[in-house]
DNA sequence: CCAAGAAGTGAATCGGCATTCACAAAAAAA
DNA sequence: TTTTTTTGTGAATGCCGATTCACTTCTTGG
């Protein structure tokens, strides 16, 4: 055996894995997938673009994980949201109005995780990452209709109808170029929307809210 | 001047131009915009491919017109709904119904017009099109407020929730392979969704209960 | 029937980009 | 240092399907 990779070099490869999971990150974020080709994420990352499919198989895979990873840990948020303190209603309200701020912060990133068109493995993650938003709200609705915070319902359904609604909602000011104005009113707009949508309102009034056309 | 297109050549190009539209429409329906290379649709629709860009100049063009007309029809059946009879409420159940039974009728098509990545010119079609879905829903949402149906609430934000829950709810089951079972549940459950999030619910009540708290 | 122009053909071209590969540089062992 | 193996390079390749174009076939008017 002539060659075992050393501590160090091990440390390297990591290194480089991570420069080129951060430049394609950091290519999606300021233009979308287009702008991120194999070729800029190399020389963004400092290597050669066949230097890419040493860490990654395939471009795909490679967006994959970007995508995953940062779906990771925006569920991470929401759940520590969802499972902290206070009624459900609030936590929910938390969650919609976190993830509403969240993706209006980094406009185009948030566009491409959300609304972009891919490739199809990428549409994958996509659509699965949905998914498990759509559970963190499913949990959060059966907990509310179990405390009696909210009345029964389809909880798979509005779970859906939950992350449809406020994506749809982001997507419009986000797609071409965010208007900065009425961000706050759009994030309350968008949870008023929720909690009503889930029943809450019914039997947990704040105050009065909702601005009227 | 020794031509000049007679009567029938000028329907003989019609026609072709819509059976080119046709060829298109039903191959995305059954394999979405994959499937729907230019050869194949030239194949199905008995011409070359080349003689398809004697009818559009580009297949972006021709599949967003495509997707426009489909859309308009689309609309035009919702705005049958939306302004006929009955109060505003049970208009906006009717919307919301028909455009997912339509939906789960045509999985494939609707897939491919909702959701199914796409070059950037047609993405901008359907993002058009969500828009134009979103006017006849906010157009509802202010009669309904006017009518003292609804509670004040965004009209915008509304409608673009509205779109976009029923939109997602619509996809899960139909992005893969729809399952037929539970659709009426499915489409109940949205409509109640809708119907809740909008605060119809709580001012009108199906039966009895005088509108107007 | 003929000439002129239009429509239709389909193989060749083109463009864009991911992916590969022959080679070079670097690292570890000997 | 030499050998062996790994990592890095970047130009060349491969792919794929839209688009073009030289050519054929059809239509029309004379």
């Amino acid at each position: 055996m002539s060659y075992r990779r050393s501590f160090l070099m091990e440390e390297r490869l990591a290194d480089n894995r991570q420069r080129i999971l951060k430049a394609a990150r950091a290519l999606v974020a300021e233009g979308g997938f287009n702008h991120a080709s194999i070729a800029a994420v190399a020389a963004s990352a400092g290597l050669s673009a066949g230097a890419i499919y040493r860490y990654f198989p395939s471009k795909a895979a490679l967006f994959v994980e970007v995508l995953t990873s940062a779906i990771d840990h925006e569920i991470a948020i929401l759940q520590d949201i969802a499972q902290g303190e206070g009624n459900v209603t609030s936590r929910l309200r938390g969650c919609v109005e976190s993830f509403a701020n969240r993706a209006l912060e980094g406009p185009y990133l948030a566009y491409a995780f959300i609304a972009e068109p891919a490739e199809q493995e990428i549409d994958e993650a996509r659509l699965l990452g949905r998914k498990r938003f759509g559970e963190v709200f499913k949990s959060l609705l059966i907990e509310g209709i179990d405390a009696g915070e909210f009345p029964a319902q389809s909880v798979d359904i509005g779970a859906a109808c939950i992350v449809g609604a406020f994506t749809e909602a982001l997507i419009r000011p986000i797609a071409p170029r965010a208007k900065r104005e009425g961000r706050k009113e759009l994030v309350e707009g968008i949870v008023a929307f929720c909690l009503r949508a889930v029943g809450a309102n019914a039997s947990v009034r704040k105050a009065g809210r909702g601005a009227r056309a």
